[in-house]
DNA sequence: CTAATAGTCAAGGAATTACTTGACTATTGA
DNA sequence: TCAATAGTCAAGTAATTCCTTGACTATTAG
């Protein structure tokens, strides 16, 4: 699931898709007409999209609209700042032991020195 | 910068060595310990992160220690964040239309219900 | 010195990606 | 009804990705 998602988050098309749709949901042809590019290629970024779990669509007649799926958006973006918060707090924790000067305690379960 | 990064995030080995490098700093021999691949396909992908600017690395002797690079990371989450809180705008613009029964200005600038 | 370790480089192959073209199927406005 | 519109499907192609093998270059331990 998140492999679909970053792979689709990695072409600009898609991203420049995603952000147009931040405005609002589209048809498929009102997306492609910015790009250089012919429809069938924009359907496919759709699906692509779709799959990803990043925009849900719905076809009524002739028209398929498009629309942003947030749950997509939030699980790739849940990983990036669990990783980055676990970093920040391996930093911070560095940090402190360069701060104290006398730690006592080397990392793992240290038996406190019973009894000499 | 961000296809890259995003690029890079979406292979699970790339993301797994990520996860692994949150706990600290590791050579490339550490960090291609748990895959079943070779040595030279783990360096490869640590290119990958490192051009992506996900990873920073550096050899001392003959070992490279690499380690995470927050600032890639950021960015991509930055994207992200930006357009699921686009969205999310666009979501409450569309209750509060929805919520007021009869809104006499259309979207931009209402001016505010003055005497009344 | 010699061997093992840590990594690098280049070539190649299978699979995937980002398109295109062309033919085709609904749907809709006149 | 007829033609334009909106999209779909299948095939094909050039480029890229993920991995392998094999040869090679430091560096370090005995």
């Amino acid at each position: 699931m998140l492999d679909h998602a970053f792979q689709a988050l990695s072409d600009p098309t898609r991203r420049a898709v995603l952000e147009r749709l931040c405005a609002g949901p589209a048809s498929v042809s009102e997306l492609a007409e910015p790009f250089a590019m012919t429809l069938a290629a924009v359907v496919q970024h759709v699906q692509v999209l779709e799959a990803a779990g990043l925009v849900r669509t719905q076809k009524i007649g002739r028209v398929r609209t498009v629309q942003i799926d947030p749950a997509g958006l939030r699980a790739a973006e849940a990983w990036l700042s669990a990783r980055r918060i676990l970093w920040e707090q391996h930093l911070d924790r560095l940090g402190d032991l360069l701060a104290e000067p006398s730690p006592p305690s080397p990392t793992p379960a240290s038996p406190p020195t019973e009894k000499e």
